[in-house]
DNA sequence: CAAACTGTATGATGAGCATCGAACACTCGG
DNA sequence: CCGAGTGTTCGATGCTCATCATACAGTTTG
């Protein structure tokens, strides 16, 4: 059975950085990739806790998506949970947009990219 | 004399871009930096063509300061205009606010850079 | 336990970019 | 006309970062 979240995980937990101690330089360039924004995008686009690192839609290998999550974790975008061998992901949107008021919705509602 | 404005100007015309037509990613990259991000600052704390680019107090060349605002002028953020010797600056607030609500008022809103 | 799956860690590689120094073009004041 | 001031262009340099291939660790299923 694999139901529960709360698992044992022997796993090295994820680093997260509080959104209130993000540099606004941080912030800023954490978006300005566009994997990183997809990413974000379509994170907003699925409810919390339910889309693994690997069911997302983006034209590169593991290890570059692992770095992607590393850097949206430490500009407190995204905070992840182990729930068995998958790591399930949420965006931090209310955190997020008391610390940079907007930035988020700007990103949501330009459909452009680049 | 050399009160007036619209002089000869056998210079070349700086190239701007409608902040219409600037793609999210190239906004963010803009301001992805901290010269530019300082530049910004300081050209919205002062009155429309009133600074000239050398007039800035930021910690790089000329050459690179010249880099800074072709990439500024190129994200929309900012328009030029030769006034004799010097070329001097206007931030597009409301121009960019209209493309990019939210983002110039929050950089210039949160003091902290990174 | 073995095999398949998920994600991380480690180099290595390549591209982009921020920077500088120097040369050049233009403007203004004497 | 000459010199000082302003800014751009060019070439070179160095660094950051996005990416990959590989190896590794933990998890789940058979």
């Amino acid at each position: 059975m694999t139901d529960q979240v709360g698992g044992a995980g022997h796993r090295a937990a994820p680093v997260h950085t509080d959104p209130d101690k993000v540099p606004l330089l941080t912030a800023l360039s954490a978006l300005a990739d566009p994997v990183r924004i997809q990413l974000v995008r379509e994170l907003a686009g699925s409810d919390d806790w339910t889309r693994s690192c690997g069911s997302f839609d983006v034209p590169v290998g593991k290890a570059a998506l692992s770095h992607h999550f590393t850097v949206l974790r430490a500009a407190g975008l995204v905070e992840q949970r182990d729930q068995g061998a998958k790591r399930v992901n949420r965006l931090r949107r209310e955190e997020f947009e008391a610390r940079f008021p907007g930035l988020l919705d700007l990103l949501l509602r330009t459909d452009d990219v680049g």
